[in-house]
DNA sequence: CGAGGTACCTGACAGC
DNA sequence: TGCTGTCAGGTACCTC
């Protein structure tokens, strides 16, 4: 489900939400959940008394500081949400995990798929471990620039479509925000990485950080399951132009777009535009 | 290194 | 109504 933008506004609307909230109780309901500690008494031990420092966003990562030098590190896979609900609300079918505050309400953790994980570590752990070092840059920030994109590009034979999507080299992109990208920059998601001109490849990057920024401000693309922290739903759907879009008309030149598996990943593309 | 497949899970939807 | 197959915003792991 989520990319960067739908990572970026759970974590937003989380923020307002608990910080400063301290958790009183874990309840785990499916133990596969939890991928770290790989005790689960441990993970609710661990937890308990901690106070919420702050949120922040990894790739798509959510990465919550706790005190004690505590991180609890989410990632949502496809199908999870993270719900600030009232204590007594009734649990949901996919509801896994709940986190009670000492306040009163909880962060309650749905997953129907249940691909997503928690991990809760320390700071030195985490490091221990290589730290989020596999990750590769933010693409929203100033290190992701012509030269880096551009010396990743040139040296892969890779398709672009499966470079986009590799995570060690460019954190928080998705299949949707691919396809648009791509779309927007008239770029055959086939195309080996290295034949892109600079002249696209700079089109390209500009088109990521756009894309991207798009989707933060329109609170995400909700198609099923997306919601931010209070359950309400994002709206860049409706600003997409080719993803979920096959058999329409392309805005420019009005042949129909196409979908086909890209990468092993669906891969929706205007054939005219983007040959 | 890259490509392709499988696996992890559940639900929605199309077609018969 | 119900069965079967396909697909889904992600990633890890395996083989060729």
């Amino acid at each position: 489900m989520p990319e960067l933008p739908e990572v970026e506004t759970v974590v937003k609307s989380l923020q307002r939400e608990i910080c400063g909230q301290i958790i009183e109780k874990v309840l785990v309901t499916e133990e596969m959940i939890i991928g770290y500690p790989s005790d689960v008494e441990d993970f609710k031990a661990r937890l308990k008394n901690k106070e919420i420092l702050e949120l922040r966003r990894r790739g798509k990562y959510i990465v919550i500081r706790l005190s004690a030098n505590f991180l609890l590190i989410i990632h949502l896979r496809m199908t999870g949400q993270l719900l600030v609900k009232d204590r007594g609300a009734d649990k949901e079918k996919h509801t896994h995990v709940i986190i009670e505050f000492k306040e009163g309400f909880d962060l309650r953790f749905n997953n129907v798929r249940k691909f997503g994980r928690m991990y809760l570590v320390t700071e030195e752990e985490l490091e221990q471990a290589g730290g989020f070092t596999e990750l590769g840059p933010e693409p929203l920030s100033a290190n992701f620039d012509f030269a880096y994109f551009s010396g990743l590009t040139q040296k892969s034979r890779q398709k672009i479509k499966a470079l986009l999507l590799d995570q060690r080299k460019i954190a928080g992109l998705g299949n949707i925000y691919t396809d648009e990208a791509l779309y927007r920059s008239g770029i055959d998601p086939q195309r080996p990485a290295n034949s892109l001109t600079s002249k696209e490849i700079k089109k390209l990057l500009k088109n990521i950080k756009k894309v991207l920024q798009a989707g933060i401000k329109y609170n995400g693309t909700t198609f099923s399951d997306y919601v931010n922290a209070l359950g309400e739903s994002g709206s860049f759907q409706e600003k997409l132009l080719v993803y979920g879009r096959k058999g329409e008309s392309c805005n420019y030149c009005g042949c129909n777009i196409s979908k086909d598996k890209v990468a092993g990943r669906s891969t929706h593309f205007c054939p005219e535009c983007q040959s």
